[in-house]
DNA sequence: GGGAGGGTTCGAAAATCATCGAACAATCCC
DNA sequence: GGGATTGTTCGATGATTTTCGAACCCTCCC
């Protein structure tokens, strides 16, 4: 019945700032952030930057997302439902998550 | 007459986003980051974190967020003073400095 | 049942980062 | 000049991270 593996995700005040600096400082990750920023993907239609990477280095990337805090990944059908964390994100660091999406690059 | 040497800085748009939340993931350099929040400081009254560091250290800490923008240290007597690079960060990244500050740990 | 599609986990190899001591440079001040 | 103060740089070592392939798990669908 219920799908895929569910994972772990650290609740709203166990975020923790450094954690999610660390998690949103590389390219290919802040370029998920950025793509869900548009509303919830699915991870398979989710890709990281320009290059091609193997599905376990994908996986890790998102690994590293959700237990930051930055991101929430439910199973949903063969795949999973991917959701940023926007209130959580807010609530904890306000504004952190505009600025990023909004900044330069 | 210029005292210690001069250090290279990256000008305000070579400033990468990436590049400052690495800088700012690390809880020790975080810390020097809030202290240079409330103005700037001379790098000997400048302290890292809660454990001590061998001055190698410090000097390291001080060069990541110096080569990723986030402050300037230009020589000053024998030492350093440190500046916060508000202006070039607001610029580039708006409302991304003061989310670090104020958000929670 | 048995594929195929989508993802996780494990283990290993490579790359990057943190930390330190030692050596060196520039400044101040006696 | 000479010593003490303040930092940088270098080289080495150890710790984290990144990346991958292989094995495995679940779910959908024929």
């Amino acid at each position: 019945m219920t799908s895929g593996p569910e994972l772990p995700h650290p609740a709203r005040d166990e975020i923790a700032l450094t954690q999610v600096l660390f998690a949103l400082s590389d390219p290919d990750r802040l370029a998920i952030v950025r793509q869900l920023a548009g509303g919830p993907l699915e991870m398979k239609a989710c890709t990281p930057g320009e290059t091609a990477r193997a599905k376990s280095t994908r996986s890790h990337l998102f690994k590293v997302l959700r237990e930051a805090g930055v991101l929430r990944s439910v199973p949903q059908g063969r795949g999973r439902l991917l959701t940023l964390r926007r209130a959580d994100l807010e609530a904890r660091f306000p504004g952190l998550l505009q600025a990023v999406l909004d900044g330069a690059d």
